[in-house]
DNA sequence: TGAATATATCAACATTGTTTGATTTGTCAA
DNA sequence: TTGACAAATCAAACAATGTTGATATATTCA
């Protein structure tokens, strides 16, 4: 029963928040297979310019992916040890204790 | 690139916004130690009755929660196989394919 | 039956998130 | 320089979600 502190409940809240949207888990599909930059990405999706970029900073800014420029252009790529840390916590959420899972108390 | 299906993805960005508040990851965590009734629940979290009544609908329609009545109390528990399931989301966003992690390709 | 308790629902409101189109910033190359 | 292109930012419009307090429903027990 270790339960989360305030500032982590509020980091995975925000992570979870950044997964909580069709597009930008769509943005993350295409960038498990490697980096893409984002005209490629408003190609893909179909998606105008400027929301795509508002996607990538959501996700950027709750630490899913990084980003680099390279002339003109700006690459993002998925950060594992992020996608690793949401695989950590979702595992930590798992019900645990082999008692019975049933509740015994009653509540009046 | 496998990617998931149109209503798969929308079946994902669900559960994801249902794990995106920081009172509902709360309930979650409560709820991994065996189930409980709204009551305690209420206790616990300090929540107005009908506040923490629809956070647990929220995850209970997301498939994450389900529940039990048994007389005037309804037992909430969490659905393992719901939480393993978003636990093999994350694993399939990961970045896959050892290839460069950086792009080869020019974009104009 | 009627009072008491647990939970759910509802409508009003407040807050937050998303989308759009226009504008700005940064970089390159002529 | 200037013109062209990539990407980010911004304000306004819009949409979805969270919160509150009051009320409804369900169940028990006297």
């Amino acid at each position: 029963m270790l339960f989360l502190m305030p500032k982590d409940l509020t980091r995975a809240a925000r992570s979870f928040h950044a997964l909580s949207d069709e597009t930008r888990l769509q943005i993350i599909e295409r960038l498990s297979g490697g980096e893409q930059c984002v005209c490629d990405l408003t190609d893909m999706l179909a998606t105008p310019q400027s929301l795509l970029s508002f996607h990538l900073k959501t996700l950027k800014e709750a630490g899913i992916l990084t980003d680099r420029r390279e002339g003109r252009w700006v690459y993002y790529s998925l950060s594992p040890e992020a996608i690793e840390e949401l695989e950590r916590l979702i595992g930590s959420l798992k019900p645990r204790g082999r008692g019975p899972r049933v509740s015994l108390k009653r509540c009046d």
